[in-house]
DNA sequence: TGTACATCAGTGAACGCGCGTTCACTGATGTAC
DNA sequence: TGTACATCAGTGAACGCGCGTTCACTGATGTAC
């Protein structure tokens, strides 16, 4: 029967953020209309109502995924603290919330236009929180860094072995932590080494 | 109606390669038996006759996709030759061929116990390689390498832009470049620059 | 403010399709004598 | 070396199942008067 315009916003809305921790823990293909809307407690026929197509939800649970995330809107305030969180087991062990560029990033090529767009936009978005986290890093810099966040990241979660998969996650960090260049600090360059 | 022992043989191995290429091109659940057994040009039902599920094929393609990729046994001599052809647009371009530990990365979470041992040995295989390139690097420093060098990859394939998934690969590849320590020079460290 | 009616969120069955796996069958291959 | 027979690689239909999408229907909500 119908419903309020209000519950009908809210449906749509929980069936999004639903599909969006769906999708990254299941991966897009394996999960169906019907997951997403038992999810929600309703049956699938009435998702036609909100989405075009499966697709257009995929697309649009993406990008919200990517806005959503931590890398684009987590409370790091620093480099270091951005990697001490996205590098952690804690991270690697929570897919359905984590990340959606590493969650999503091999079964990427095989999706839709519209969805990589979503995607590459979300890509777009995490240079550009680096570039504020960093600025001391140039744009190939904060490419590698990226990558190598991904990376780090998707084999952590790929691997069989606890030990392996902690020590890739352990070796970027550091690798990290060595190479950036470090913040200003807060006492003047030149000044000597004294109290305040 | 039956065949030969070596035309049998042939069968299997065949079918195991096509299936080690096609789950690199579209991901290892997205393959179908029958995609495996129609591409060596038999149908589906003797499938079973060479494998004992779809699981057990998907354990040993990996495995083979592994032991066989660039990573594995590629002719590099050394770690920036490797980096060239693994962070290269041909590598990109090139999934259904290239390296299986980038192109089933973030499905390898989902997969059973068995695929995902194939995997984690793949990690360790190209761990050892990279020893064996970059004697210079410690351990989490390699596990750092492998680790970019996927998300690098990953990403560059997952991306729509053309320009951004170059500049992924080549912001990595500079980064490499730089923090490796070289091979020790020809002549003896302590010589003076002279000709000869 | 009350009433009549149009709208539409959600239901549940149905569609055509492809999946992994099973199985009776065919007939060439391999082997025992 | 020839013959009789067991083996088994490959076929093709069938199984139960879940997929994305469609659609007639229900009945509460929203609106025009």
């Amino acid at each position: 029967m119908r419903r309020s315009r209000e519950a009908a916003a809210r449906t749509r809305r929980t069936a999004l953020e639903a599909a969006s921790r769906l999708f990254r823990e299941r991966g897009i293909d394996a999960v169906g209309v019907r997951d997403v809307m038992s999810s929600v407690g309703l049956t699938d026929g009435g998702f036609y109502r909100h989405f075009e197509s499966k697709d257009a939800l995929a697309a649009e649970a993406c990008a919200a995924a990517c806005t959503g995330s931590a890398l684009a809107r987590g409370p790091s305030r620093s480099v270091d603290a951005l990697l001490r969180g996205y590098l952690s087991t804690a991270h690697r062990d929570a897919r359905a919330t984590g990340c959606p560029l590493t969650a999503l990033v091999s079964e990427m090529p095989r999706q839709s236009g519209t969805v990589r767009r979503a995607y590459t936009n979300g890509v777009r978005g995490a240079l550009s929180r680096l570039e504020q986290l960093a600025p001391g890093a140039d744009a190939p810099t904060r490419r590698a860094l990226l990558a190598s966040m991904v990376g780090a990241l998707a084999l952590a979660r790929a691997v069989d072995d606890d030990e392996l998969s902690s020590s890739v996650l352990e070796g970027t960090r550091q690798l990290w932590i060595r190479a950036l260049p470090k913040r200003r600090p807060v006492r003047s360059r030149s000044a000597p080494r004294v109290n305040r």
